[in-house]
DNA sequence: TAAAAATACTCCATAGGTATTTTAT
DNA sequence: ATAAAATACCTATGGAGTATTTTTA
């Protein structure tokens, strides 16, 4: 079975040409390394280079393959890189809800903010009442949210990120002391604590 | 050290969504797997699965890296089979020398079959005498070329591939005898045999 | 004849197995 | 109560090391 083992040792062959460099760079002896590239010409089913005991040099298979290779060890790197990024929040979409009254005020300051931070992220946001939020939260059809307090829920993370004076222009839609707008999410969305301490700093 | 052991686990994890079930598609026991996967998640530096003792789903990392992961071994697939293709001789650059006669007898069919035959062979023309076709082959400029006998040299094959009648068109320029035209090419290379042998039953 | 790859063997790290425990449904 | 993953421990395959031989430039 081929292992990246064998075409680790067989990319640092083909760029030494010689086996006792490409064994030292690898940190291991030469003869298991000379194994190694038997081994995996065997389950190749073609020769890789062209030895005599004294010069090692590429077949034309093993140059295409040496090719190969490198895209396939880039590509590696890149997947792993991926999925990194996807697991610290920084690819992917976010699903975002908000009340209308908050559309002229902290969002688009914090929505810029965010998308510098976090370019890779796509936003897709939606214009919903405090009360469809906390639903759409609770059937994980959206991530964060933008509404205005109170909010009598205790599945979700409330913080406040925006407070106006008593006789503010909400007065009318807003209890006494609730003033201001509240940012929500799901206990354990990642990205959540970072993103909301983060952009509150400016903000509030 | 990520190896492929590690990402045919994870796929078949990741296909399954079923430690056991995996397991018993990979031929090895279960805890072995849990294993390599845990191993496979600290190399990585994030969570493939979420997993209870009772379910196991991906991570959304885990789903990309799982997206990326087939792509690679598609990859790896491809730079196998192109290596074989290549050590074949099915795909590649074949320099052809030919003397200006056979331009319109032999040369015409032969290119066409051998079109056919190998369509990944890119083929390179040049118009030469015998003289330097010798040279051009020993200087390994050539791969193979068609020319007119005699040839008074052992370190390439030859191969009479198309005989006239004495007194034909070519008389003047051929020795009594020696008529028709010939195919060479150094010893060793690796496609040869079989493309002649090919090729003259259809012409002879 | 000297440099370098191959061969022959030995050893040990770790992949994989077996038995058991834990836990979520 | 039970299915399924994790844990603990053991076994043995094969990757890597050392010593030596072979070869060709």
């Amino acid at each position: 079975m081929i292992e990246l083992r064998h075409l680790r040792y067989f990319m640092a062959v083909a760029e030494e040409l010689h086996f006792g460099r490409a064994a030292e760079r690898l940190h291991i002896a030469q003869p298991p390394l000379s194994q190694q590239i038997r081994q995996l010409e065997t389950e190749l089913g073609f020769q890789l280079f062209f030895r005599t005991k004294r010069r090692v040099r590429l077949t034309e298979a093993g140059q295409t393959f040496a090719v190969e290779c490198q895209r396939l060890f880039r590509q590696l790197d890149q997947a792993i890189e991926m999925g990194r990024q996807v697991s610290r929040g920084e690819v992917g979409q976010l699903v975002i809800g908000f009340v209308s009254s908050t559309a002229y005020n902290v969002l688009p300051k914090i929505l810029r903010a965010f998308r510098t931070g976090v370019p890779d992220v796509s936003l897709e946001l939606h214009e919903l009442t405090t009360d469809q939020q906390l639903q759409w939260l609770q059937e994980n059809r959206m991530d964060i949210g933008f509404l205005r307090p109170p909010v009598e829920e205790d599945a979700v993370i409330l913080k406040t990120i925006f407070r106006e004076p008593v006789g503010g222009g909400f007065a009318r839609n807003s209890c006494p002391g609730q003033r201001g707008a509240g940012l929500v999410a799901k206990f354990g969305w990642g990205i959540f604590c970072d993103f909301s301490s983060d952009v509150s700093a400016r903000i509030v």
